[in-house]
DNA sequence: CAGTTTGTTCAAAAAAACTTGAACAGTCTT
DNA sequence: AAGACTGTTCAAGTTTTTTTGAACAAACTG
């Protein structure tokens, strides 16, 4: 039988009941993930793996932090998919299990791609689509003013793409504290 | 009366319904505001200013965008406290009247400035609420664990806040575009 | 001062976002 | 092949956020 096995295990046990600062560490990214606009629940599960060394399995990961299965399954998979935790598989173990990514470089590279980035990708067809309104429309006041909207819109977005690139460049620099090592 | 002596100017009467490429800049802004994390209703209301060259009061406001007189006055009130948009008294007029900020730089700044700044700010303190919890531990492998990932987040916080100054001063090259002029 | 205009507040209603868990599908084990 | 294990999906339930509008306050008007 499984939580047996597991259970016996002296102190490494996974499924002891988290540290204090563990659930300090986990409310942070709750807090966080809440303030990036992401549910709740991929804050705390990142928030446990970020606190383990060992890999966790998804159902070590819904005992841990007492969520469905739903949560844990779909937190999970979009956190991998956000680059935010990645999984590995023990060689004789079925299950899936995940680590999270420490390396702010990937985290914020991660987010800027899946949610940065297509803004920025839906915004040319809405600029696009503003033009065609205007095309539609007799010249006059109305249609010069919006034709000047366009533009300020048209610049914003170009800013905004060029920031982009910066953002994941400066963060970058110094990233891994001096210690372990990775990469 | 009043509604009359605004019904009757000629062409640029704040009341008359939207234009089409107006309907789509003020449905752009909704979806922006939405990914900021933002109220709808701020991200209407902003891009209506946005769309306009006169100031529009709050009932004109109300009115263009059929919204209630509470979402108007605290979409108004949150936006200007978020530097999107400023108030302007005409003379011999007591209510107040708004116009949208277009200076991208200032946009972002005052983004930073609400949002990003009080967020680095607490998380001052939750470092040090995590130090405290590690402070309460016996010494051993969590308390271990726990150190190098408080050193982890610490490294995050300052790199954060090293990034955000760089933003805005990234964001402020070539703001305007040529035209009109401004600041 | 009584009435009007302008704007705020906040409890309740509506809408949106998140979570749950049961049903399902695939894999492995015996 | 039956049973156990792992993981996904999604309709329904829950929680959170946002919007509404009526009650209120303040400032002006005649």
């Amino acid at each position: 039988m499984n939580a047996f096995s597991v259970a016996n295990q002296p102190s490494t046990n996974p499924l002891r009941a988290l540290d204090n600062w563990e659930i300090a560490v986990i409310d942070l990214f709750l807090n966080a993930a809440n303030s990036f606009g992401l549910p709740k629940s991929y804050g705390q599960i990142y928030g446990l793996l970020f606190c383990r060394d060992q890999s966790l399995s998804m159902n070590e990961v819904m005992k841990l932090l007492e969520i469905s299965k739903g949560s844990a399954s779909q937190g999970l998979r979009a956190l991998r998919q956000l680059g935010a935790v990645s999984s590995v598989f023990e060689p004789g173990d079925r299950k899936e299990r995940f680590v999270a990514e420490i390396r702010l470089r990937k985290l914020v590279g991660g987010f800027l791609r899946e949610q940065a980035d297509p803004h920025l990708y839906r915004g040319i067809g809405r600029l696009l689509q503003i033009e065609a309104h205007l095309e539609d429309l007799k010249d006059g006041d109305s249609r010069k003013r919006g034709a000047r909207r366009h533009e300020i819109l048209s610049g914003w977005h170009r800013q905004m793409s060029r920031l982009l690139p910066w953002v994941k460049m400066i963060v970058g620099k110094s990233d891994r504290l001096p210690q372990k090592s990775s990469d």
